[in-house]
DNA sequence: CGATTAAATAATTTATACAATTTTGGAATT
DNA sequence: AATTCCAAAATTGTATAAATTATTTAATCG
């Protein structure tokens, strides 16, 4: 669905086929996860991520996959990095981008999943999920899937070697080239406010903060 | 309320006096934040956080409030710093540990919130309200709060003298610092594993010292 | 003709009612 | 005495209906 398009919950639920209240705990669920917006009487819109956002979102899960790299570093061992490769080969071997997405994730988990921090890999997942969209789009409509699967083949090739400060700095690489090419990809393919109910003066990084932090009550 | 306890929505419903389903929207909120968990056909049940959870939590909370600072720092102008200073103040003056933790918060957003990286501050927001209640139990239960105290003094000290590599420093040794006086705390109120009807992957490690953490919500 | 106000329509939000599932209690059996 | 099985109670999950609120449309006035 376009971001910035409000949410109909009679056209879900028939779509579904259940009622409006399933529909309704499941758009908040995606809300407190930063995906939707709401805004009382207003209903649930499609969160939208302006390219400065979607830095940001990135920025945040370089600093916590490097931490998480750091951690796991000691504790890997021929397995993973077995499971990694594997799923680098899988994700490189696909057209679907579905299994593609997949295979990126499970690359991850292998790498990082040793860490032995549960809650640092559910957010980084959780992170994961409100650029997966876009990044899915990079992967479909720019050659952005060559260069990112020549460094994970990178990362993988310096953890394999012991070198956990060259593979930090390729994983913090490769994030920030991610976030370098949804950058130009999006100013590129400008929204045109097209679905944009969006009032001019306030700043869209605005509601979108009062998205993310709605949840947390101020007094 | 209790870690671990089951949450009955009629109760909540009753209390609130409103019917169930805006009731079940608040939990599945509060689910996807971690602070509730949720199993299908069991309903929702405190979250717990066992020490070395706690400890993860904080720990992330460190590397993300450590490279906010380091964005806020160029941007940080004595209006900051007056705040900033005005917060520590008036946390050190009141006794309610409502408005400690409310004005730990505004000291928080005083000298991080000119990074400018609204999602980051949110997360980071988030991250504090799962471990929140486990500092007020510091706050009120150990001397703590002296420490943390001094070491705000310190951490603005440090900005406001322009030495951002030491304010990092101090930072992320305040953080740490709360994650060891928690995990002493925590550690010292282990209730000996009396109860032992819980699974193995989220073992009860608190009951005795959580009837001190039901008065938060006294307004 | 444009702006403003009022009615109507649509959508969200909440309340009530119903269905499905789990838990509990006890009787029968081993 | 312990266990198994079954029915009843309690609780969760969902559907439907009523209410509140926002949006749109029509009409009136300047």
């Amino acid at each position: 669905m376009e971001p910035g398009t409000p949410v109909r919950q009679d056209e879900l639920a028939a779509e579904f086929e259940v009622s409006r209240v399933p529909v309704r705990e499941a758009l908040r669920s995606l809300a407190s996860e930063g995906l939707m917006l709401w805004q009382p009487h207003q209903g649930f819109r499609v969160a939208q991520l302006k390219p400065a956002e979607a830095r940001e979102i990135l920025e945040i899960r370089s600093v916590l996959e490097v931490r998480a790299l750091e951690w796991a570093f000691p504790h890997l061992g021929p397995d993973n990095i077995e499971e990694a490769r594997d799923a680098i080969a899988r994700a490189e071997a696909t057209k679907s981008i579905d299994e593609w997405s997949h295979m990126n994730g499970v690359f991850h988990t292998a790498t990082l999943g040793a860490c032995g921090r549960p809650h640092l890999l559910a957010l980084i997942q959780q992170l994961n999920n409100r650029v997966d969209r876009y990044i899915r789009l990079l992967v479909q409509r720019t050659d952005y899937r060559i260069q990112a699967e020549r460094e994970h083949r990178a990362i993988l090739a310096t953890i394999e070697a012991g070198n956990l400060a060259a593979a930090s700095l390729l994983l913090e690489q490769h994030i920030e080239d991610t976030a370098d090419a949804l950058d130009q990809f999006l100013e590129g393919h400008r929204p045109d406010g097209a679905s944009g109910s969006e009032e001019p003066g306030t700043p869209a990084t605005n509601t979108a903060f009062q998205a993310a932090a709605s949840s947390s009550t101020g007094d």
